[in-house]
DNA sequence: TATTTGTATATTGTTTTAGTTATATAAAGG
DNA sequence: CCTTTATATAACTAAAACAATATACAAATA
């Protein structure tokens, strides 16, 4: 209908909301992100791609490390989507409750 | 390894997103949320049974009917979350970007 | 009370997701 | 160079998610 919700769909997982705790604490190479979580280190480099597709982390080159860090730009969707949101509930729903509560006040009688 | 990301879970599909942006305009029955759809009723219903299972939406009893609201339970979890990661970023990045500058620039000599 | 309306549940098939092991690749170090 | 280290990709499997159709059920209505 409109459009894709990939990076909700990158928090959708219990792994990648730790990558992205672990990445909280500052910059972090793979292996480094591997070693908490008991899973395969592949299982993890496909974390890390979902979550860089997303737009949720940045991957920079050093020799042969990749270290990741987080990028505000996913995070900034995320608040976005959000603030909508809030803003509509607020403009639609805080007048209704004023609304169903006369309704409801008018059927006890 | 910790927590279930059930709300973000919830938001990972793009009608389940439609249906909270056709909820953002105000209460719904569960027939006005299939209108718009092109697709089942059961379908929508597992959809709304999802999202309130995530603290997303509430349903009351009208009779037959069964309204849907949002439910601002599930946006503030989320709210919370990215606050979180925010400060953290903040609180680690922004510090680190000034370290990494200095790292590249020392790196091109 | 019989029928219709609104919604939920059951069953089933398909697609997607997530994990593993094995392997490829590229940079670093001896 | 040859080997090791760091990471990515491939192939495969198992589990979960999503949709459809058929059906059940409860409240409203005729």
């Amino acid at each position: 209908m409109q459009k894709s919700p990939e990076v909700f769909a990158a928090l959708a997982d219990p792994t990648r909301l730790g990558l992205l705790g672990a990445l909280a604490q500052g910059e972090k190479t793979v292996n480094e992100l591997v070693a908490p979580f008991d899973m395969s280190q592949p299982a993890i480099s496909r974390h890390l791609k979902i979550l860089e597709a997303a737009g949720l982390i940045t991957r920079r080159v050093d020799g042969t490390k990749r270290p990741c860090r987080l990028a505000p730009e996913g995070l900034a969707q995320i608040e976005t989507w959000a603030s909508m949101m809030r803003r509509a509930y607020a403009a639609n729903y805080d007048r209704l409750d004023a609304v169903l509560a006369d309704i409801s006040k008018g059927e006890k009688e």
